[in-house]
DNA sequence: GTAACTCCTATTTTT
DNA sequence: TAGGAGTTAC
């Protein structure tokens, strides 16, 4: 029996992607076509009818926020409690990937506490490895080799195939793959894994115990994966394997592909049909979120590109405003216009049903000073996060330590910090006696203490610092994790040291928020593991103080949201398409710079407006900037005239503005 | 440890 | 060209 509730205010192929009974299954779901509604009502369905237990459908998306939405709003539909709601197996994949690995470790000779590895760890270790082998490269710095190792990871390559990328003189080839492999190797003497080894180690677990895969293979009926168009090789063969022997349901647009420089892949869409050849395809091409005048404006825009399924959206909506076009003289001239703007639609609309969406993050700085002079109320969205600011980090790498004496990363951090006078010098004298016992930096400081190579003023500091870390981790055993983080912040003199700086503020508020996140968990080991995979903790991203506030976002981290009013601004050619993609990408890159553009436009429900500027400070220097090509590719209707010539401001050169050309 | 200096880089950033 | 990172000198 079918309950009519999952069926309910859904369209005709909505209700079929809902509904559909095929082994593989992909739902091309164009921009504001109920994508989300239809993942979670089939998830929803696939439960309630039997066709699957409550650990039996997995579902996979790529970043927290979805995740946690989607079991909510699958544990809503079936009144799940908490308890069901959590063995749901809803997650990123990653946050799988970790789950695991973590249960299997021992296959590929990994403890199951290992350590995550996030970017700038990685780049850390990466950067402190290419030292210690003198491998000195202007083109290789750390901070290429830290990307390339991560994209090769994302395309399924190891140390041993590089020779099918287009690296040029083989004998880089050689030395680069050599540095890899070492790489690995560190991370495997520190039992760690980096974030694209919680992918491709699950492959090679797999390849190694086909029992364990057959294990997961079995258990799971349903695989759901979100925003398909994103996945990259690695994450393809993943749930590629794990979906035979049950079904595969996939949810994504092709025309919203912007991660390709993460290594997503076009052609899982194009040639999904070719992977599964018994696939049903269905379309959602009914938008629900923007007027009729929106849709046919980035309609027109998107058909520009060549390598798409190619979908036509429509709306029975009504046409809605004109886009409207804004010239402006340079950038701090069209932050000045967008907060007119703003200004002027105020009384109708509140500030946060407005959002500025830009392609660099650099251009925010505009904003914000333009929001600032006017007293219009902002919010940035995305910017440093919460698990990326360093007191954040301290304080999670002195826990780390103390729950996992090998953890020599975390060691390298805080041995330091706050200042025990313990610099290279003696962090050197530590590795040294680490290596020579085979063992953690932990324990070569414990040997230290026994040798006479440090002062005595160093070495009370060590004994210190070492005493602090038995006492937590025995205090980890038998009290609550928040009492560790107490002690371990007041005594290490941390607290101490951040409460002197008038200036730190920030850190003594985000230090409170730390503790009040712990607070709420039960074990220790969860909360890192959440502390490496998510970067804000739960409630950041929804922490509503009450105030309405414009939304400033990059494009990227606009996919996914709404907002009635939309300025898409710095329409100019090196910015949108951005000059890096052009030079280097050719057409693909073109391809999805218009992507890009696409995914902004379709954020709005009511009115579009888009701008560009004649002069744009770039790198410093103010040139002249012409409009970008994606402007002229928006139908004309569309567009409403511009009413005003904007005339020329005196003398300095500045070209005067050609007739627009929509 | 800190200040002064030099060098370098300058897109997007789900995990 | 500015701002950050890293280095050197005191």
């Amino acid at each position: 029996m079918i309950t009519p509730s999952f069926l309910d205010h859904l369209n005709e192929p909505q209700q079929q992607a809902v509904m559909a009974s095929e082994p593989a299954l992909m739902v091309l779901a164009g921009a504001g076509s109920g994508k989300t509604r239809v993942l979670t009502r089939r998830l929803a369905r696939l439960l309630h009818q039997g066709e699957a237990g409550i650990g039996e459908i997995l579902a996979v998306t790529f970043t927290n926020k979805a995740a946690l939405e989607m079991r909510e709003r699958v544990a809503a539909l079936l009144n799940l409690d908490e308890s069901n709601a959590r063995r749901l197996w809803i997650g990123t994949f990653h946050g799988m990937g970790a789950r695991l690995l973590r249960t299997h470790a021992e296959v590929l000779g990994f403890d199951a506490n290992f350590t995550i590895l996030d970017s700038s760890d990685q780049q850390r270790l990466i950067k402190r490895l290419s030292e210690q082998k003198e491998f000195i490269d202007p083109y290789w710095s750390p901070k290429r080799l830290a990307s390339s190792i991560s994209r090769w990871k994302d395309d399924g390559l190891g140390p041993d195939d590089l020779g099918q990328t287009r690296m040029k003189a083989s004998r880089d080839l050689l030395r680069i793959s050599e540095f890899y492999q070492s790489y690995q190797d560190e991370l495997r003497r520190l039992n760690a894994m980096d974030f694209g080894d919680l992918l491709s180690n699950c492959l090679k677990l797999w390849d190694r115990a086909p029992e364990v895969l057959a294990l997961y293979q079995n258990r799971f009926r349903h695989l759901l994966v979100d925003e398909y168009q994103d996945a990259n090789k690695v994450q393809y063969d993943w749930m590629r394997r794990l979906a035979v022997g049950g079904a595969l349901c996939v949810v994504g647009d092709d025309d919203q592909l912007i991660y390709s420089w993460r290594g997503a892949r076009l052609d899982n869409i194009l040639k999904f049909e070719e992977d599964f050849p018994d696939a049903r395809v269905i379309r959602l091409e009914q938008n629900y979120r923007s007027s009729a005048n929106i849709l046919k404006a980035s309609g027109g825009l998107i058909d520009h590109n060549v390598g798409r399924k190619g979908k036509t959206l429509w709306t029975t909506g009504e046409a809605g405003a004109p886009l409207e076009v804004y010239v402006a003289e340079d950038g701090e001239d069209e932050a000045r216009h967008v907060t007119r703007q703003i200004l002027r639609l105020v009384p109708d609309k509140g500030f946060h049903e407005m959002a500025v969406l830009v392609r660099t993050s650099s251009q925010t700085r505009l904003f914000e000073q333009a929001f600032h002079d006017q007293n219009v109320p902002y919010r940035v969205s995305g910017g440093l996060r919460f698990m990326d600011r360093a007191e954040i980090k301290d304080a999670v790498c002195y826990l780390r330590l103390a729950h996992s004496f090998r953890d020599d990363l975390a060691f390298e951090r805080i041995i330091n910090v706050p200042s025990r006078k313990l610099g290279p010098k003696a962090l050197e004298e530590i590795q040294a006696a680490a290596r020579g016992a085979g063992g953690s930096l932990l324990e070569g400081a414990r040997l230290v203490l026994g040798q006479k190579g440090l002062g005595p003023a160093a070495l009370v500091q060590l004994q210190k610092f070492v005493q602090l870390m038995d006492e937590a981790h025995a205090l980890l055993e038998v009290a609550h994790p928040v009492e560790a983080l107490d002690k371990l912040l007041e005594e290490s003199g941390y607290r101490e040291a951040v409460d002197l700086d008038e200036r730190r503020n920030d850190m003594r508020e985000n230090l409170r928020e730390l503790r009040i996140f712990l607070s709420q968990v039960d074990d220790l080991a969860g909360f890192l593991e959440r502390a490496a995979l998510e970067s804000d903790p739960p409630g950041t991203e929804r922490r509503d103080d009450g105030v309405s506030r414009v939304v400033i976002s990059t494009l990227h981290a606009a996919k996914g949201l709404e907002f009635p009013v939309v300025f898409l601004v710095g329409l100019e050619e090196g910015l949108l398409p951005h000059k890096m993609a052009v030079d280097e990408g050719g057409a693909a890159a073109v391809e999805e710079e218009r992507r890009l553009t696409y995914v902004g436009m379709t954020r709005a429900k009511e009115k579009l407006f888009l701008s560009h500027a004649r002069m744009r400070r770039m790198y410093q220097r103010l040139e002249p900037a012409i409009a970008s090509r994606f402007l002229k590719e928006i139908p004309a209707d569309t567009v409403k005239k511009r009413e005003t010539v904007i005339t020329a401001r005196r003398g300095v050169g500045i070209p005067r503005p050609r007739r627009p050309f929509y």
